[in-house]
RNA sequence: GGCUAAGUGGCAGAGUGGUCAUGCAGCGGCCUGCAAAGCCGUGUACGCCGGUUCGAUUCCGACCUUAGCCUCCA
């Protein structure tokens, strides 16, 4: 049974979906106006495991993460280069599609963006005013008026008076209410912008969400996903527009990922303490180091950014490819059943990926018994079993010699000279000549290359 | 100031009212020409102070510390 924590309630709550084994979730995507960084890469990576999990339960799921690809940031941005807006903005979404291509990312089933709904957000706006939720402000910005929804507060455990009283809270003459936030703006002379019934101008951040996952998903869908700094304002804004717009009750349930640390920091562009996904990959041997980094602790906790933590994400892996290697690979062997309900069993408890990791090893574990006994029916099934919960989690899916013989940095020597080089060392060894034999081991050793020699005379290698 | 999370062994990180997380690193052993890898073994860990309990790291309360949100933010 699949239990999920909800951030409505606080609380982990049994999932069914509203519809007969149909999931439809929606994820607060990107603002495409830079590359993407590690905190990005870990909401990107949480619901992509989110939504592996789910179809691999047996759900259709409809996962639907949109793309903001109009914003204030990225007029700035495009302004500062130089550049058109919409090409800085389809510039970055591409660069975005290729980092989460090699982070292991299965696409979104739908990935709607903001210019594409501005006929919804224009018609959302329009019931919103006609129902007294929202009002044209003096500035010429259409407002919605947070104190006509009673509920506001209820996502973030926020009281509205204690918001107002919040000397954050920023006063705007145009505001009937401190906390009334902007649906659509007013295009200021140069912005782009779109006709409405307002006049020209732009959606407002918030409204975007509940227009494209309302269109697409329905009134009332499974799932909403973001980051844990999207809860307030963002999700609770999309609460009141939906919910007052539709009706409905909008979303069943809440997901919210933790934050990157960096030094006990939160990763963020604002504190520029952020590191790219592009300039991290490039310090590892492969970007599925990043991946598993990412999902080795629980997706709600917090998890700490550095090079240390890397490099042991980076060791655990290779023990795992090394496992996997020369593990009788009959491709048509089942896992087995009793481990993969154990993971199961961890995975249905709100996605805890350390626990089902924690039996995935202990099944490699079992894979390196059976080949060191020489038990190939044995190995053969225990490779199937971590393959099949790697394919859950896109991990342990690529070939374990061609990922071991992988470098971080440099390579110091071709496969053909490390080749080379072994065959004398063959000679060495066959000539009882072991002082040669160590001397070409540790010139291997010291240009990044480890040995292993195999009973039966041969001898592996690997890359540090 | 308000609200919300969290503090676990050298590091990372789950979990639980009373034998075991798991991984990385270390140490000992087996194996090996020696290594490496693997396997086996190995750690008086649960912020502090009280309370509940036969028994608390786990429940309750206070305190300390950290982070996040309250403004754009994944």
């Amino acid at each position: 049974m699949l239990k999920i924590h909800n951030s409505l309630s606080g609380e982990k709550e049994e999932f069914k979906p509203l519809l007969p084994n149909q999931v439809r979730m929606y994820v607060c995507g990107m603002t495409n106006y830079d590359y993407i960084h590690v905190g990005h890469a870990r909401m990107l990576v949480s619901f992509d495991l989110v939504q592996r999990y789910l179809r691999s339960l047996g759900f259709k799921v409809t996962y639907v993460r949109n793309v903001t690809d109009i914003d204030d940031k990225i007029i700035e941005r495009a302004a500062a280069n130089g550049e058109n807006w919409a090409d800085l903005a389809r510039r970055f979404t591409v660069a975005m599609h290729e980092d989460c291509a090699v982070l292991g990312l299965q696409q979104p089933d739908l990935e709607p963006r903001a210019t594409e709904f501005i006929g919804p957000i224009i018609a959302m706006i329009q019931t919103l005013i006609e129902k007294g939720y929202a009002y044209e402000a003096s500035s010429g910005d259409v407002m919605y008026s947070v104190r006509k929804f009673p509920q506001y507060g209820r996502l973030s455990g926020k009281k509205i008076d204690d918001l107002r009283s919040g000397s954050r809270v920023q006063v705007d003459e145009a505001k009937l209410d401190p906390l009334d936030f902007v649906l659509w703006k007013h295009a200021k002379p140069g912005e782009p912008s779109w006709e409405s019934p307002w006049g020209a101008g732009r959606p407002g951040w918030h409204i975007e969400c509940s227009a494209m996952s309302t269109t697409l998903l329905g009134s009332y869908f499974d799932l909403h996903g973001g980051g844990e700094d999207l809860k307030f304002p963002h999700h609770e804004n999309e609460i009141a527009q939906s919910c007052a717009a539709c009706d409905s009750p909008f979303v069943r349930l809440w997901m919210h990922n933790g934050f990157v640390r960096v030094n006990d920091e939160k990763m963020s562009k604002s504190l520029g303490n952020f590191f790219t996904v592009r300039e991290v990959l490039k310090t590892l041997r492969d970007p599925e180091v990043l991946r598993f980094f990412l999902l080795s602790s629980h997706y709600r906790g917090p998890i700490n950014y550095s090079a240390a933590q890397l490099a042991q994400a980076d060791e655990t892996l290779l023990g795992l490819y090394r496992a996997l290697k020369d593990s009788g690979s009959a491709p048509a062997t089942a896992p087995d059943p009793a481990e993969l309900a154990k993971f199961r069993e961890a995975m249905d408890d709100d996605f805890n990926t350390p626990e089902a990791f924690a039996v995935l090893q202990g099944v490699a574990r079992g894979l390196n018994l059976a080949k060191a006994a020489g038990n190939t029916a044995k190995a053969s099934v225990a490779a199937a079993t971590v393959r099949a919960m790697g394919e859950i989690l896109g991990v342990l899916q690529q070939d374990p010699d061609s990922y071991l013989k992988r470098s971080a940095g440099t390579k110091d020597l071709s496969d053909q000279e490390i080749e080379v080089l072994l065959s004398s060392r063959r000679a060495a060894r066959a000539a009882k000549n072991f002082a040669e034999s160590d001397r070409i081991r540790n010139m291997l050793a010291a240009a990044g290359v480890l040995l292993e020699d195999k009973p039966g005379g041969s001898t592996e290698w690997r890359r540090a």
